[in-house]
DNA sequence: AAAATTTGCTTAAACGATTAAATAAGTATA
DNA sequence: TATACTTATTTAATCGTTTAAGCAAATTTT
């Protein structure tokens, strides 16, 4: 890489300190008085000389990098996509930068990945914390670095946090089931300590309680992340058979809905009219599947955009203490007998 | 935030200089001759006080931030995800870091994020080009900034470059059509000047000849990306239509195939039984579709991995010149009439 | 025993910016 | 004319590292 353009070389050129080229660079000509004469030139030989301010060396002496560390949990999720786009897309407003990480949903990145973003000096970071990250998290705490979790959220630390009301999102899909005509209703989760996933369990139960359904034990079904394929497909074998005769399926992840419907396709069932079907999260499958999915989605624009201006508070050290469950969109397809 | 440890920090409480505590760190003890005794001490005072080096002022002096910008062209492209992914992957195995940025396809956007990058002193750049981005190319080579194209490539200009044989990998797409009996064969392509999609056209009009068939004019239909919804629905429409009459469509990328397909749905026709379908790049929707799409794949691991380590040896002063054409994974689904 | 070498550490100058403080003119006031 | 401001500019410290060069003290060589 070619020797950059540095303040030096401008006032070298122009015959002057770097002190009185900065002070115009950076528009502070009124309040430092600097000559109008100079300033001009000041002006001329920037940008002649093509002058792009090294923003490490600013950095450094500012304090800030006007850098957001984002750790993402998984690339592939509709999700992170959604998200990472509406956080990128805000940041720019703000003039900030994101740099950004997937943990994979493994506590060891993330650690890792957290204490790079750190070293590299963000201003601040947005998280979807793996499980089992409270360390993590007490240690960001503990040493104020601003930063917001999204998505997911440990209930016994105070954090600042912008999520969906998954309890009554999940309350919503189980009632538009029982609402088109259904009763017997699997569950399809991941086995996990997750509040949020936990809530979505909530949310099924409640549903079906206020409806004055019964819930079979076996009807809710546990996947083990790391078995997904397998488990899944297992499941819904299990759901869908004589002994569980389930009429209609929640799936409380996209993830989850996108391997369950390939083993739906595989077995000849068909949705509707086999078995009912809702996911949460969007997908662009959902849309395109033969009879497009209901589904709960959430607001990721809206995430990303109170992620970001909430961390801008904090860095900015309005002391903020904010803790938002948004409400998801109901998307109605035609997976549950809709007319 | 709270103030961090800083090498003067140990320094002191170790009672020796900072170029000692810094030789020790960055185990330089042997060369720089470091007493043993105080060089456990050191690091005994680093931990205890959890030590983190400050990157930003590491860079400033070293010139080297361990940091590889990216620029994709739109982050809902299953391609970006998936290439984003693999080279994250392949330049942490190179201690590296990525920061990345959408252009979402538009040339002041990717000029604007490739300064933004260079500021920031990225030790190189992998890019997914816009259109008409040759001057900034011309910058970057006149400036030797470090860079790797990938997925577009100018073929006017000479660059590294690490992409897809788009001539074969569509020549095959067609072939496959023509081999599962179907000869009036549509094209739904963008209206573009990017050489890489240039090829996918020109793979599928020798296709057509070297099998004999005659191809006419209005079987191939140019997408305004700006319209696309629009675009890709009225040309559907057209190719299916009594007067052209095709029995089967090429998209020539995910993108428009999965909008195609939701206007084959709203139009009730039914793949393959109506219509033969092939398409370029993977799409998750495409195995859920009732008949998987017969596609072709680009090897974005490999590309990922390809355009890191192309890199390195750039950053690593190896001269290089590097022009891959990887071939495609063909994916025979049943959207041909495959048995 | 003097000279040369080795060992173990410190000093200080960078990297490229920001910015408080100093300074040197020019102008106004007493 | 001396004094006090104003104006326009420079000097120099600083951010947290790296690293060449310097310098004692200890050890080896002649």
């Amino acid at each position: 890489m070619r020797k950059k353009i540095a303040l030096k070389d401008i006032a070298r050129q122009v015959g002057v300190s770097i002190a009185l080229v900065s002070y115009v660079l950076n528009n502070q000509e009124e309040e430092k008085r600097v000559g109008k004469a100079i300033a001009i030139k000041i002006r001329k030989a920037a940008k002649q000389l093509n002058y792009q301010p090294n923003q490490i060396a600013k950095s450094l002496k500012t304090r800030k990098t006007h850098t957001i560390g984002l750790i993402v949990a998984n690339i592939n999720y509709r999700f992170t996509t959604g998200i990472t786009h509406a956080i990128e897309a805000e940041a720019k407003k703000n003039k900030y930068t994101v740099i950004f990480g997937s943990s994979d949903e493994n506590q060891e990145k993330f650690a890792e990945l957290m204490t790079v973003l750190i070293n590299r000096q963000v201003d601040g970071l947005i998280l979807v914390p793996v499980e089992n990250a409270e360390e993590q998290i007490k240690y960001l705490l503990k040493h104020e670095v601003p930063f917001v979790l999204i998505d997911r959220i440990f209930p016994k630390i105070q954090t600042n946090f912008i999520g969906l009301d998954n309890y009554k999102a999940a309350y919503q899909c189980v009632t538009h089931l029982v609402n088109t005509g259904h009763t017997r209703i699997g569950l399809i989760n991941y086995k996990t300590s997750f509040y949020h996933l936990h809530e979505r369990n909530r949310g099924y139960l409640q549903a079906m309680k206020d409806n004055k359904l019964k819930v079979k034990k076996v009807w809710h079904k546990e996947i083990r992340e790391e078995h997904l394929k397998d488990d899944v497909h297992k499941s819904v074998q299990e759901l869908v058979s004589a002994s569980h005769n389930c009429d209609a399926i929640f799936f409380a992840t996209e993830m989850l809905a996108v391997n369950g419907l390939k083993r739906l396709n595989a077995l000849q069932i068909k949705v509707p009219d086999d078995l009912a079907v809702v996911s949460f999260d969007e997908a662009e499958a959902f849309e395109l599947f033969y009879s497009p999915i209901t589904h709960g989605r959430q607001p990721l624009e809206e995430m990303g955009k109170l992620a970001v201006s909430t961390l801008m508070d904090i860095i900015n050290h309005k002391k903020v203490c904010r803790q938002v469950y948004l409400e998801s969109d109901f998307h109605i397809g035609k997976s549950c007998g809709e007319k």
